[in-house]
DNA sequence: AAAACATACCTAAGAATCTTATGTATGTTT
DNA sequence: AAACATACATAAGATTCTTAGGTATGTTTT
């Protein structure tokens, strides 16, 4: 994902946001919709993408909806009951990192 | 480093703008100084921190200043102008990450 | 003075995460 | 027909971190 890597370690945790915003998504269209709202800064490859979304079934933390649209398969994606939970816990985590990351960046000057 | 990584992919970036503003460093006081800063939320290990500075010297990217306290040797890390410049573009990407992540985490905010 | 803790360096195996490259298949546009 | 977009997938390798050690000296506690 994301050209110029700074930031391993965050996609399982901006896929969950937006299944948790969006209901459901599939793959494809998390590839999109996260390019579009970063107006093209952060690319996410279908190559590390897919096999989150598999890692995080495999946890139980997603569902699968499959469906077939023009004739071609999609598979929509959903948050369990536990993947809702961890998602609170991930998006804690990552404000957490980002209140870090600021107070490391900007010493001096007061975080709140 | 860290406990909880959400956040792969920044120590780099944590080290050379401590070095930046500390203008020489010591590994182990880098792992004092982080988690000083950020109130023990951040821990960075020696496991990670170490084979760190080693690969930034080598990519000329850091200069070393060996010293003897105590009994004890020491090595001083510092930029060298090659690292400036890259702690310049390094802070930028990290500052661009936290700003798509503020997005991605609250979408319809202005975030700006 | 022995034990425990702190300082200060180090490496190595393995896990986790991502990049790059590639593959399949269908539909749409040039 | 060729190129592009949609939609899925895997696999080799690189990078980054965790965990678990190891060495050595100085300080504090029992």
């Amino acid at each position: 994902m994301i050209k110029n890597s700074v930031y391993k370690g965050s996609l399982s945790t901006i896929v969950m946001k937006l299944l948790n915003d969006n209901g459901q998504m599939y793959g494809y269209q998390i590839t999109r919709e996260v390019e579009e709202i970063t107006a093209g800064k952060l690319k996410i490859t279908e190559g590390a993408l897919y096999p989150v979304l598999h890692k995080l079934e495999a946890q139980g933390l997603l569902n699968v909806n499959m469906e077939k649209v023009n004739n071609r398969p999609r598979k929509y994606y959903f948050l369990t009951e536990k993947g809702k939970k961890e998602t609170v816990s991930l998006l804690s985590d990552m404000r957490s990192f980002i209140q870090n990351m600021e107070v490391l960046l900007n010493p001096g000057i007061s975080n709140g």
